[in-house]
Order: C-alpha cells, then structure tokens, then sequence
DNA sequence: CGCCAGATTGACT
DNA sequence: GTCAATCTGGCGG
C-alpha cells in the first residue's frame, strides 16, 4: 500500500518539493466521496524576495501561512478560482508549491481535465474549507501519498512560472515532460531541461 | 468604503 | 484577441 509523505517533505525549499511532488498521489476527499490522481504540474513561491510571491502584497493571512508551518495546504482564491498550494520551507524561512495539475486515476472522465490550478481545485472540490489542512496526516480532507507506480521513472522538465509579471531567474515551475495532463500557458514560457 | 491588481478560465467578437 | 467574474489585501478618500 501507498504511505504518506511524511511531515518532514514539507520542510525543504519550495523548488525542491514541487518538483519532488510530480508523479505523488493527491487524495482529496474534500466532497465526501474520495478522488486520487497524480500530480503532473507544479510551481514554486518563496518568501518577500520573490517578486511573485504573495507574501509581497501584504501581512494578511496568505503571508502568515507562507511563513508558517510546512506541510499544510495553503486555499485561497484569485479570479473566480479557488488555488490550492501546500506550504514548503526549510525552518525559518518561507515558502510554498502551487499545484497546478494533475492526471485522474480511476476511472474519472473528468470534463475541463484538471489542468491548471483553478481546474485542479474544482476538480478535486478544493475550496476554503480545506485551507490549513495537514496533508501529511491521515484524516484530513487532503493528503499527499507516495507513489511506488511511479518508480519507473519519468523526464521532468522545467520553465518559467505561468502568469507571473515578474519572475526570478531560477526555472520554477516543474511539470512532467510529455504528459497530457499538463498546462500549455497561453503563452508558453520556454522550457528547459532539468 | 471603493478601487485596483494578481499564481485564471471560459464565453464571445 | 478581449472581457468579466469576484478572493485577498494595500491604498486613497
């Protein structure tokens, strides 16, 4: 069986837990009934010196979460959409991956697929009761699981981060290469190989 | 309190 | 290509 990804994933920068976190098993059971599909998109936020953060925008609650404890989903909405991000750092710093897709398992012909953040939040009823969830506990609404299926390897690729008006240098946004359920942005940031 | 912008998406010209 | 929906938080009146 699965096991869970254990507290301490959480407690490493944001980059290397996003891209750590492609091919893990996402379970939401947010809706009552449960949904599992795999994780194929996600992107990096650090702190107040990242330009895209929004821990840049203010000390509210998005910025308290950044800075607080890894390993908790981090729920808040933009443009009519619910994003879902799981907050990662190392200690003392700040932090965050936005998931941004990922591929059904089951049998679930989902209809918009769950690319995209928003998608992937509706898709998976993700919405501000989920928000501070520990996704490493058993019991909570959303968990993170290891995957042994995905052993056999796949290529991950890198880019820029999506919709961002001001990025870092650093490629941020993780994605596995080749996979469909995957974002094509509207205006595709170049991709790199990791 | 109103207005603006941002890690978006789907409908429509 | 363009528009708008409406969550969060800063800023101006």
């Amino acid at each position: 069986m699965e096991r869970l990804l254990p507290k301490s994933f959480y407690y490493r920068q944001p980059d290397v837990v996003a891209r750590e976190l492609l091919g893990k098993i996402l379970v939401s059971c947010a809706s009552g009934a449960c949904m599992r599909c795999m994780v194929t998109e996600a992107e990096a936020y650090f702190g107040e010196c990242d330009p895209a953060s929004r821990a840049r925008k203010g000390r509210g609650r998005i910025w308290r979460a950044l800075y607080g404890e890894p390993g908790r989903a981090l729920v808040y909405g933009m443009h009519r959409q619910w994003l879902l991000n799981i907050v990662a750092h190392s200690e003392g710093m700040a932090g965050a991956v936005l998931l941004r897709s990922c591929q059904p398992l089951e049998p679930h012909r989902l209809d918009p697929p769950p690319v995209g953040p928003g998608r992937l939040a509706r898709a998976l009823s993700i919405d501000r009761d989920v928000d501070g969830a520990p996704v490493y506990d058993l019991g909570s609404p959303l968990t993170l699981w290891e995957n042994p299926e995905a052993v056999e390897g796949f290529r991950i690729a890198c880019s820029g981060r999506v919709g961002v008006s001001e990025d870092l240098e650093l490629p941020l946004r993780f994605y596995i290469a080749g996979n469909p359920f995957v974002s094509k942005a509207r205006v595709s940031p170049a991709p790199k190989h990791c």
